[in-house]
This record gives C-alpha cells, structure tokens and sequence, in this order.
DNA sequence: TCTTGCATTTGGTCCTACCATTGTAGGCAT
DNA sequence: ATGCCTACAATGGTAGGACCAAATGCAAGA
C-alpha cells in the first residue's frame, strides 16, 4: 500500500511548490520568479524540469512569461477565462442538448433579473435600457452585423449578471457565454427573432428600470419562448443536422 | 500592425495542433500519440519542444502519459473534474462571501427540485430518501464522523442535481462543491446545525418522492434558512475571523 | 540631446547521453 | 509442456551544455 514517493514527477512537484507559495501569499501577482538558470540550481534539477513546471503553471493560468532581460515568469491574478475555457473545452466533448441550456440559463436569468432589481443603482439599471435600445437599432439598420449584435447580446447579459451584485453569477454566465459561444450566432442570422428579441430586451431592461419584477420576469419568460421556437425551426428545417448532433451526443 | 509569425511559440504551436486533432475526432479518446522521439522528427523539433507540449496537454486534461514500453501520452476523455480544479483555483484566489454562494445555491436547489419531481423516475426518488434517511442515522451516532457526513450531504446534492436530467446543473453543483470544499466541513460541526439539516433533507426527499413541489421548495427555503443563521452565529462568535475575510475579499 | 550599437540578461531551442520503468520474448528448469 | 526468470527493447524522465532570439539598459558617438 506505499506508493513510490516520486515516481518520475519532479516537474510536477516543483509546480506543486510554487503553486503552494502563490495560493499562500509568499508570492504575489506582479511578483517575478528566479531565472530559469537560477532555479534550477536552488530546485537542484535540470533547467528542463524547470520549463515544464513553468508550462504547466502557464496552462494552469497562474504565471506569465515575458522574455529579454527583467523578463522570466510573473505571477498572475487567475480570470475567469481560465473557467471559461477549461468549461469550452469540456463542452465540445460533451455536447449538450440546447433545451438543456435553455432550462439552465433561464433559471439564472430569473434570479438576476429579481437581484438586480434589488441591488443595482439606477445608473446601472438605466445604461441596461440604453444598451438594449442600442441593439434595437443596430438591428434595424440595412446590414446589421450579426457578429456585433450578438455581442452586444452578451454584453446585456453580462450587465444583467453584473447588476445581481453577485460575482458567482458573473462568472457562470461568462464561462457559459464562452462555452456556447458558437450556437449563438447563427440565432441572429434569423430575422424574425432577432428583432423580436431585441424589442424584448427592450421591455426586460425598462422594467428592470422601473422596478417592476413580475413584469421583467414575464418578458424573460418571452424571451425563452422565443428562443425556443427559433429553436425548433432551426432543427426541423435541418434534420440532418439535428440527427448529427443527436448521435454526437450520444457517445 | 504586423506580428510576428512563432514568438517563441512551438511548444504551443504543436499543442494547438494536437489539439485540433483530438477535437476534430482525428484522435479519440484510448489512441496513443507517436512517441517523443517520432514526434520530435514528425514536427521538426527538438524533444524538449515535444515534451513541452505534452505537459502542456496534460495539465489541461487531454492525455494521460504512462512510462515505460508500450507507454506513452494516451488521449483521454475530458470530466468534470478539470472544470472543478479550475475553479477551485480562482476561488482560492476570489473569495466570495458566505451569503453570495448561498444565494446562488439556493437558485439551483430551487429549480433542480423543481426538475428532479418532473423527470426523475421513482426509484431514484426513493433512493434519494434512503440516502437522506442514512445521513439522519449517521449523526444520531455517539461520535457522528463529520467529514463522512459532510460527504454524504454532497453526494445527496449530486443525486438530486442528476436527479434534474440535465448536465449542466450537475456540472455546476459538482464544480461549485470541490471549490468551497473548505467551509463545508465547519458547518456540519455545529450540533445543532446538523442534526436539523439532515431532518430537513429527510422532508424534501419525502416531498420529492411524493411530487408535493410547493412542500418540497418550502423545505429547500428552510435548509437555507438554517444555513444562514448558523454562519451568521459564527460570524458573530469569532469577529477575528470575519475581520480576516473581509480584508481577503478586499484585495 | 538624440540615436546608434554593443553587452547583458533571460527565455527558446536543439542535442546528446544516460537513467528508470515496464512489457515481452526467449531461454531455462522442472 | 508448463511455468518461472532473465535479458532486451521501447519509452518516458532527467541532466547538462551549447547556441539562438528578444528585450533592456547603458555607453559611445553624431
């Protein structure tokens, strides 16, 4: 039942190391590492061991190396895109039925909208109103770009998860804003929708203004039905696709 | 506005490279990548490039590197787990307050309940009330083990997240868990505390198996009730502590 | 004072040799 | 023929050295 104490990871355990003095404060964010050269000697390894501990801290999103003199490996404040990306990554091996997403963003959706309501100032709440009216209009120009407006769709929805003063919410919303980012631009190809979505972002973020939750939440209830039946279309148009997708998920 | 084409990149480069292959279905989970040496002179590196690359892939869950004959890096299927570290990371590095977490938890509690009364077949159901039936026994005990316990609350939260028939609550209760693993063991210290969210998971297990969702949500409301009261006790006992907390989330 | 250019620091790459682990094939003994 | 053991080969892990490339700073020169 004893395992070998270092089994061929000496690089491993050298990031575990400096992971440790960074989780513990002894290294900061903006604070530099030794040299290559120089910890290699202090680690009593070779400079390669030391490469790929520093790879593995780069992947992991906690260091940042700059090259020439006064550069070498910085310590860096984590972001969310870390999650976001890890979440990406696990999304495209493990493909998710758009209802499912729906269900989950529209439980999210709800409570932001009452905590915003709650917790926002006004400022916040009325550059909300002025963002989806922004919209509105980029969508009633001759060549909308679908690109910029659903964007700006996810601007709105950051905002919105801004305003619940709650950073969890942030963040899932931006890891799932990243994650499936690729579904969402095909919605804004649809004419009908897009303007009848923008038109209710409109309403959501008026209400919200004006602090009436029953009706913010009635129109984010509008905006999932909406979704739903773009949705629906979209796959009964193109079984084909819709069967790739099933059998995809399958696996 | 140029840049420049490899700034000292072929580590990465490589990795995009494999990368693509494993997303495109090019390699698939249980394959083995050519050897180190193979590699080295299919991409027209040095070794040191190659193993670079590997580590790299590896931190981000890609491969699986075994030593010796008929070793190598395997392609591997991408879990939950390397979402969870993920998080769990820059949760070390962004405390949240106790009252943000609950608040986001109870959301999905609210809307997993919801779902699990509405999709999960019975058997599930009532192997939910077991479980929450074996919790309340196991801290009727002389010396109830409170990390055993602790970990039985998260495994009812997954039952019941699996419960919903949709990945993404599941995925988001599991991340959520491994990152505050910490504070969690606390609270199921606190007699008073444990005895009665375990009675009380008890009632939203029976109110799921029977489909009563309005008794179910109530007894979800007072689990986070109970929650908040016991950290608001602990906060007050120990002002230290909460002193020390404040100043972390500051920075 | 500004520019040029050299020297220094530091990461990026290549190479080569050797060690450690593991699976397997072949030989040896029963 | 069977079963054990050993030697070998494949493969990742480590060490160390040499050189390249970029970034910075300083010094010399215009």
């Amino acid at each position: 039942m004893f395992f070998p104490v270092q089994a061929g990871r000496a690089s491993e355990d050298v990031a575990l190391q400096i992971e440790a003095a960074i989780m513990d404060g002894r290294l900061s964010p903006g604070e530099r590492l030794p040299s290559e050269r120089e910890m290699q000697s202090q680690f009593g390894t070779g400079r390669g061991v030391i490469r790929e501990t520093i790879k593995i801290l780069k992947q992991k999103g906690l260091l940042e190396v700059k090259k020439g003199a006064k550069g070498g490996a910085y310590i860096r404040r984590l972001d969310v895109n870390n999650i976001s990306e890890s979440l990406a990554l696990f999304l495209k091996q493990h493909p998710v039925e758009p209802e499912k997403l729906i269900e989950f963003r529209e439980t999210l959706d709800r409570t932001m909208t009452q905590l915003a309501i709650a917790h926002a100032d006004q400022t916040e709440k009325e550059s909300l109103l002025k963002e989806a009216i922004r919209l509105e209009e980029m969508l009633r120009e001759n060549e909308p770009d679908f690109i910029a407006s659903s964007e700006l769709d996810r601007q709105l929805n950051i905002m919105l998860a801004r305003m619940a003063r709650n950073p969890l919410f942030e963040w899932v919303m931006h890891a799932i804003q990243m994650g499936f980012n690729s579904h969402d631009y095909a919605l804004y190809e649809d004419t009908a929708y897009r303007e009848r979505a923008a038109a209710n972002w409109k309403n959501t973020a008026q209400a919200i203004a004006q602090g009436e939750l029953m009706r913010a939440l009635g129109f984010i209830g509008y905006h999932y039905v909406l979704l739903r039946q773009c949705i629906a279309e979209k796959a009964s148009l193109t079984n084909e696709t819709d069967a790739d997708f099933l059998q995809k998920d399958e696996q």
